[in-house]
DNA sequence: ATAGTGTAGTTGTCTATACAACTTGTAGAC
DNA sequence: GTCTACAAGTTGTATAGACAACTACACTAT
């Protein structure tokens, strides 16, 4: 704890994905035991044990109790996507975010739908479709059908002052989410809506939130593929 | 610890979870102190620390030293990602995988390629397209980049046993990457190859691996749009 | 009123120890 | 040769205690 203010665990990590990163250790090596590297940074076990634990949740290391620490085979790199609403995303670039209602109604579910909400077939749902704008230009058309039982006012909700996204985070706390993410041609209507010709790609992401045990909404999200592309940088 | 077998700070971890997938904690909400916590379940401070810290870590808590710890405004959802072999992939939907080399040289590094690679400009690059089939049908055009440096035998490589992915693997050990998806149409050539026509939509990744202080190489990943999605299932 | 001080409460880290659960290899019994 | 039993090594979990770093708030002196 003297070379670097950083906390000694930290240190041990740093240590063995610099040996990762370089080389010396390879998938499928051997990486120390906690003993030898307790001897050899002078630390407990405990330290040395969250250190190699944590890269073992990370995905840099596999464990196997009474056998030891090899370097994980496949180095899986933890992204975080934030299921986060598209309002702030804006704002947070320093633009100005609009929105547009173009449909909130009540509908009966077809038979698709009711699977995927958990409903019976014909039930109410609610079915919403608004087009967020960013300083003006199209961004996102976003078709949403959420189950009455997760937010039951949702036909009463202002979305000029809130989104969907945001409303349903309030009453509808997000314990698991599952998405799908496609190219493919918007439908004529939403390149209408978007103010792009029917031939151009668009990115979809299609996500349905589940709220405990309710399927509380799924989501069809359509970005215009020349305005829009999803970016990561990971770092292991 | 008698209660299931789940250990002890799962068991605080699941019920800070519960109460957060129930809405009795809403985001921004206080959490209860480590300190409550340990009275309550009549556990050491070490063991409902690390429960809490773990749900910091998996994005679901929000900790301030000196302050106390509230419910995460935004439920960050931690998917992860494999950069993973294409052949592997395959194989382990119980497909057969088969793959056919179009273009395995070296070429001069225009502009752009250049500056992603770190590299001047004219300087030698390999240069490799191939398709993977699954089961006789084209899912993947790869049109790959590869520093040099990284892998001085690329050319020599018989890409009919192994993939460049795996390659690269083997020679440079990743370190860091950077991806964008987007929704695109591909090129003459890339329609050709895939056997699709051009004015069907396509998904591109496109995906720089880093290994150490190179820029190992520089990918362009096409999937018919038809035929692929991204998919992925998060659990908080 | 304002600025500074102090104190209680909270999280971050580290230690030393202990036992449990599991794997692997070896020595011994048959 | 084969199987069993044991021992050594490894990771998983839990404890009790300690100190450091920081925050928020109340209180005091100006």
């Amino acid at each position: 704890m003297s070379s670097t203010d950083l906390p000694a665990y930290e240190q041990v990590k740093a240590f063995v994905k610099a040996q990762i990163h370089s080389g010396a250790l390879r998938p499928g090596d051997a990486v120390p035991s906690e003993a030898a590297l307790q001897q050899q940074f002078g630390l407990s076990r405990m330290t040395v044990n969250r250190a190699m634990t944590e890269l073992a949740t990370e995905g840099l290391l596999t464990r196997m109790r009474g056998s030891g620490t090899v370097v994980a085979q496949w180095h899986r790199i933890s992204s975080t996507l934030a299921v986060r609403d598209i309002h702030e995303e804006v704002l947070e670039r320093g633009h100005r975010h609009s929105s547009k209602v173009l449909t909130l109604e009540a509908v009966k579910a077809d038979a698709a739908l009711a699977q995927t909400l958990g409903l019976r077939r014909g039930a109410r749902v609610f079915h919403s479709v608004m087009v967020h704008y960013e300083d003006g230009v199209a961004i996102q058309l976003e078709d949403r059908h959420v189950n009455p039982a997760a937010a039951p006012d949702y036909l009463q909700v202002d979305f000029a002052h809130t989104t969907p996204t945001q409303y349903l985070f309030q009453c509808a706390p997000l314990s698991e989410a599952r998405y799908s993410i496609e190219a493919a041609l918007p439908t004529a209507m939403e390149a209408a809506a978007l103010g792009i010709q029917g031939s151009q790609p668009c990115l979809v992401i299609t996500r349905c939130t589940i709220s405990g045990a309710h399927v509380a909404s799924q989501g069809r999200l359509v970005y215009p593929g020349m305005r829009y592309s999803l970016q990561g940088n990971f770092q292991l």
